[in-house]
DNA sequence: GCCGTTTTCGGCCCGACTGTTTTCAGTCG
């Protein structure tokens, strides 16, 4: 049982007790709950256990108990209660565009409705027009959504949402009128994955920007456009995929463009935080103005907006209300880790494993890239279906490397192993070869769905051996694809603390694993973070800021990573942990 | 259901847009 189990059992109340007819307010009792817990430090378990649930802000008595039931005895009756008295069809039906809880009790309440099959057959019929609330606009628009059911509304990774995003804003760059074009939402604060984009534009002509917007070509299908604000299903193919989302734009004039830019930039929890300070100073904020109803606050950019709240600027990636206004106001945000801090990697692999490109293929991208150095890191000998190296090669490999490193100058290639965790968390190479290594990367490849007990043993284990330098993506996690497997990620991290481990961020879009949420504890918990691309490719090397992007979640800095160091430190600190 | 140096009761963010309505409810972010 994690947090995240809780959260989502929480969360699964809020969307219950909505389609039920519930309270509103109650509603968000339950899925602000479902926040609080996700974002408190530590094991769900402990929390538990000493009681201290009680202090945590939006988790009162009732709430308190429920986690507490659900916690102890893994089930929760209140849950499984609500669950046996709502059709589950009715919480599908709620993904589709333009259905919200009220529309779909309506649906169940007067025709019976309780799968998306039964409401289409509904709308073919024309019975959904006919009620009280719909009409004909309604129907054809719960068609379309059935339509569209597999691409609208589900979240798309951030790599896949950024080249979508970057074509539309490049043409509302060139659009007569326009002043300032900014991404905001989620892939502003640099989430890693996301369900629409949002765009900002201060322009004193909106219409023709209107205009323009909801008739480029990506635009597939228009569904919302009004005079400042419009809607639109965007879709691009863009290397073999193809990226269905929705795309929102907003117009406002250069005078109210800052406090547009705080308010979609979100969080929304992070803008109520920013909000209340407003009334303190009594004012109201709103995506407008800010002030009194006699005296407005100017403000020429986003930094203002915070200076004027007696905030410092917060980077978009760290406004989730984690406790970074507290620190704006201390003036102590962190300067976060920029992408041109980093000065090399270490988990990549070449063609002797299972990369498209040779060793010095990789070397010589990372030299053009700037940086210092490369760590070779290909996948072990049990790893047959990567070409996993046995020792033969991995010492013909480290021939290779010392070749390379008299051949380029200024330039100095790691010889390193992303090493298998076997099954009983040993090391995939005996102790003399790995010695032999600047460094290992430990990783699980095999046996996911051990239990989370024997898994964390593992994973542990691992930690502990006097070989492993880093622990390789944590989790396993493939987004939007497949959950991570079980692990007690407070446990590893503390055990990677305890032996002076790191811990990698895995930069990969499809994993960026190291999960931020974890990467602030691993901070906080003292424990040495390395960003990795594990790049296959010369062209996923540049995947490494997708890492940054996670690491600046989590409240970096460029001492907190290990690879921001220079060449020779790295060579120092490596000989050093080898003893 | 949660919360409280204005409240233990009465609030809880609020504005844009749509579609269904003749003044507003529902959805969305």
């Amino acid at each position: 049982m994690t947090k995240d189990d809780v959260a989502a059992a929480l969360d699964e109340i809020g969307t219950l007790l909505q389609l039920k007819g519930e309270n509103d307010f109650k509603v968000r009792a339950y899925t602000g709950g479902a926040r609080a817990i996700q974002q408190i430090d530590g094991d769900i378990r402990t929390l538990v256990a000493n009681g201290s649930l009680a202090s945590v802000r939006g988790i009162g008595d009732t709430l308190r108990e429920k986690i507490t039931t659900l916690v102890t005895t893994g089930r929760l009756p209140f849950l499984e209660d609500l669950r046996a008295s709502v059709p589950p069809g009715l919480v599908e039906m709620l993904r589709l565009p333009g259905v919200g809880p009220k529309k779909v009790k309506a649906l169940h309440d007067e025709l019976g409705i309780d799968t998306i099959p039964k409401l289409k057959a509904a709308c073919e019929a024309g019975q959904v027009s006919g009620l009280k609330g719909f009409g004909e606009k309604t129907q054809q628009k719960i068609l379309d959504g059935i339509a569209f059911l597999d691409t609208v509304g589900k979240r798309v990774r951030i790599d896949q949402v950024e080249v979508l995003a970057v074509a539309v804003i490049e043409r509302l760059k060139k659009l007569p009128g326009v002043k300032r074009v900014e991404v905001c939402g989620s892939l502003r604060r640099r989430r890693e994955t996301a369900k629409d984009i949002d765009l900002l534009v201060a322009s004193d002509d909106p219409e023709p920007v209107m205009q323009a917007f909801v008739t480029m070509p990506e635009v597939l299908q228009v569904t919302g456009h009004g005079p400042t604000k419009s809607s639109v299903v965007a879709q691009m193919k863009w290397d073999g995929t193809t990226v269905t989302l929705n795309a929102d734009l907003r117009v406002v004039t250069d005078e109210q463009f800052p406090f547009a830019l705080v308010h979609f930039t979100g969080s929304k929890d992070h803008n109520v935080r920013l909000r209340k300070r407003a009334i303190d100073r009594g004012w109201s904020l709103n995506e407008y103005s800010m002030g009194s109803e006699t005296k407005l606050v100017k403000c020429a950019d986003e930094a203002d907006v915070y200076r004027k709240l007696g905030l410092t600027w917060v980077p978009p990636e760290m406004r989730e209300d984690t406790g970074e206004v507290d620190l704006a106001e201390k003036n102590a945000v962190p300067k976060l880790l920029e992408y041109a801090d980093i000065r090399g990697v270490f988990h990549n692999h070449t063609t002797a494993s299972d990369g498209t490109a040779s060793l010095e293929q990789m070397a010589r991208k990372c030299q053009e890239l700037g940086w210092e150095y490369f760590g070779v890191g290909d996948h072990s000998q049990s790893l047959n279906v990567a070409r996993g190296l046995t020792p033969d090669r991995v010492r013909a490999q480290w021939a290779e490397a010392d070749a390379l490193n008299k051949k380029l100058k200024e330039f100095r290639i790691f010889k390193g192993t992303e090493c298998d965790i076997l099954a009983d968390g040993s090391l995939d190479y005996d102790d003399d070869l790995l010695a032999g290594f600047d460094y290992v990367v430990a990783s699980v490849h095999t046996f996911f769905g051990l239990s989370e007990e024997e898994q964390t043993n593992r994973v542990c284990k691992a930690l502990a051996h006097p070989r492993t330098t880093m622990l390789g993506h944590a989790t396993g996690r493939l987004l939007l694809r497949r959950e991570g497997y079980k692990l007690d990620l407070e446990r590893v991290i503390r055990t990677a603390a305890e032996y002076g481990k790191m811990i990698e961020i895995n930069a990969q879009p499809s994993r960026l694993d190291l999960d931020w949420t974890y990467v602030k504890r691993a901070k906080a918990l003292g424990v040495m973070i390395v960003i990795n691309p594990d790049a296959h490719s010369t062209g996923e090397l540049e995947l490494t800021r997708f890492g940054v992007d996670v690491a600046r979640r989590g409240w970096l800095t460029k001492d907190d990573v290990f690879n921001t160091r220079l060449a020779k430190e790295v060579a120092k600190e490596l000989a050093r942990r080898k003893g």
